[in-house]
DNA sequence: CCAGTTAATGTGACCGTTCACATTGCCGTG
DNA sequence: CACGGCAATGTGAACGGTCACATTAACTGG
């Protein structure tokens, strides 16, 4: 006898199929698409399911299949623009190819915390794990963990299965540099982002390559913090020794910092100083000078990620070719006035 | 007998029940924190759960419960800095409380990928929904899909079971607008946000509010898309009719635009126009001039989002009081040259 | 000293899927 | 025409928790 679904919880797989007169299990392989249903049976269910309003239970799935369809995301200071551009096209891609993405901000910088929030991450039982803007200490504890997860980063750990996407941060700032030394500049300065950053240790090599390359010693960087703060303390560490042409910036925000404190100490950028900076966040093209800078393609690098994550997951090979960022030259960057 | 648990799966509540030697249910309820176990008991059990590295298995749990300890969060453009530094402090509150967080991305004003987005949220089966920067086609999308699900937004429904959290954006505004007629500014201009957005609906309108206090005329707004260059453009308008000493952004990113294009048309910021932004992004600080602006903050908003969302969700009361941003004062405002 | 309570624990069903393994027809083939 | 094989579908048992309802033993009061 065909009863109505029993109210209260949600139809499921066997209210459909009592309804459409086959069994729970023909249900299930409409629903996964199984090659053997007769269309006509397939849409008689499909209709069903219309009609009942009927959603799969996700919950249930998961319990049997032991997988998620979910993937993690831990980040570090995701307010940031370059991380939550990031983020927000790892979330798209994943969706697109049916998955969830749930993401956890820590502080990078404590250890616990980075564990806890792992921890948090696996006991939603998460198949993949992206790990934006890492540093070296996020990186160790993933690695001292052992995990078996697939898992896509910034850098190579040299662990078997583990996949890492590279932008090419070295070949970025080695744009930056050479089109400061094809300016004519040769007091250089790097101001580099905390050395326990993967990222702000590869633009630091790619700055030093370059400067090698260009037959000039090397320059020891400045250290800021990524804030703007910082790279105005760092601009006034450079006007007061007032030895320097030209900066080159692990960001952009940093890069603004410093041109605030060169004009406070009647600097002119580009003028006497030139500035490059690095991400080509939305705001500089604006800053004043407009800033000469690396732009970084977040939107790709998102998509890239969990092309990369899911080939893990599935077992399916990909060709990965590193995203190169481009030059952006604005005004804040010219010749050096005496030549 | 006491046999290991069976391998390749994880091990389960009745893998720690048997060789803890109790039932799989006294250990559910070590779980559980349920009051009538024995302390040595309890102890037992843990010890054994140590042993095996056990962890409790969500779906399983999820799935008779018909509770997922997940939140939804929809957001759009949370590249930005405010609701991606919402997003964060989200996250964080929820995870302190056991709860999961899972944010999809929008395009505000595709309806289409709204729907989407919601479908995709549902059939995680959230148990809660907050709205990031909402424009009204977003909360539309909400409100005509019959939402059973308790939410948090910025603004009421008026429909029961709703709980608005109100930042108080109007008298944010006004706080903007009052001091550029204290510095004795008649002829503001406001540069607003897309109108369909609430939060720019909400500066509008304590933008004229404040106006109308002092016995101004009202003075129709400029309209941007929070982006610097619409505040770009805005700026050159301005210039041109250059019949305006005071321009209240509504977001810092445009007035950077703003400052950029009065700038470039030969104007001196705040010399012969002064302007406010509304964030207090970490950049304004380093704008040239750097920028008066009204600050959020938006760590306690994401702390209160969850606060109210929980009550919500479990039934209990809050009470809320309105978080009100303060003003930030910086170079970029003083007094007209006419007096 | 025994009925009634309560603290501590056990038993079996159930949540909504998928999985492994039947069970049907129907077709072609030797 | 019996039979293997395949296409289409059905059956019952997991999965790993929680829930409702026993059960047991110790404890209370009259």
């Amino acid at each position: 006898m065909t009863q109505p679904p029993a109210s209260g919880r949600a139809p499921s797989i066997r209210d459909v199929a009592r309804i459409a007169g086959v069994s729970h299990q023909t249900v299930s392989r409409v629903l996964n698409a199984h090659p053997s249903i007769r269309p006509e049976t397939r849409e008689r269910v499909l209709a069903v399911m219309g009609e009942l309003n009927y959603r799969p239970n996700r919950a249930a799935r998961a319990l049997v299949t032991s997988r998620s369809a979910t993937l993690g995301v831990l980040s570090a200071s995701s307010a940031q623009y370059g991380p939550a551009s990031s983020i927000r096209a790892i979330e798209r891609a994943a969706r697109a190819e049916g998955y969830f993405v749930n993401t956890v901000n820590v502080d990078g910088n404590d250890v616990d915390e980075i564990q806890a929030a792992l921890t948090h991450l696996l006991d939603l039982g998460i198949e993949g794990l992206v790990v934006i803007a890492p540093q070296v200490r996020v990186f160790d504890a993933l690695v001292s963990r052992g995990l078996e997860l697939p898992f896509v980063t910034m850098q190579s750990t040299g662990r078997r299965g583990d996949h890492a996407l590279s932008v090419d941060q070295i070949t970025g700032a080695r744009r930056a540099t050479r089109h400061l030394l094809e300016l004519g500049h040769t007091r250089i300065r790097h101001l580099a982002g905390p050395l326990d950053w993967i990222e702000a240790e590869a633009r630091i090599v790619g700055f030093h390559a370059e400067l090698e390359a260009a037959g000039l010693p090397p320059s020891e960087p400045l250290v800021g913090d990524w804030t703007p703060e910082s790279g105005y303390l760092a601009g006034q560490r450079i006007a007061a020794e007032g030895d320097v042409t030209a900066v080159f910036s692990s960001n952009d925000q940093m890069a603004l910092g410093l041109l605030h404190a060169l004009r406070d100490a009647g600097l002119d950028v580009p003028g006497d100083v030139s500035v490059v900076g690095f991400d080509d966040i939305p705001e500089a093209a604006h800053f004043w000078p407009p800033l000469t800078t690396v732009r970084q393609d977040f939107d790709e690098f998102g998509r890239r990620c969990i092309a990369l994550l899911l080939a893990a997951i599935r077992g399916t090979p990909v060709e990965e070719r590193a995203l190169v960022p481009d030059l952006i030259v604005r005004a804040s960057t010219a010749a050096p006035r005496a030549l």
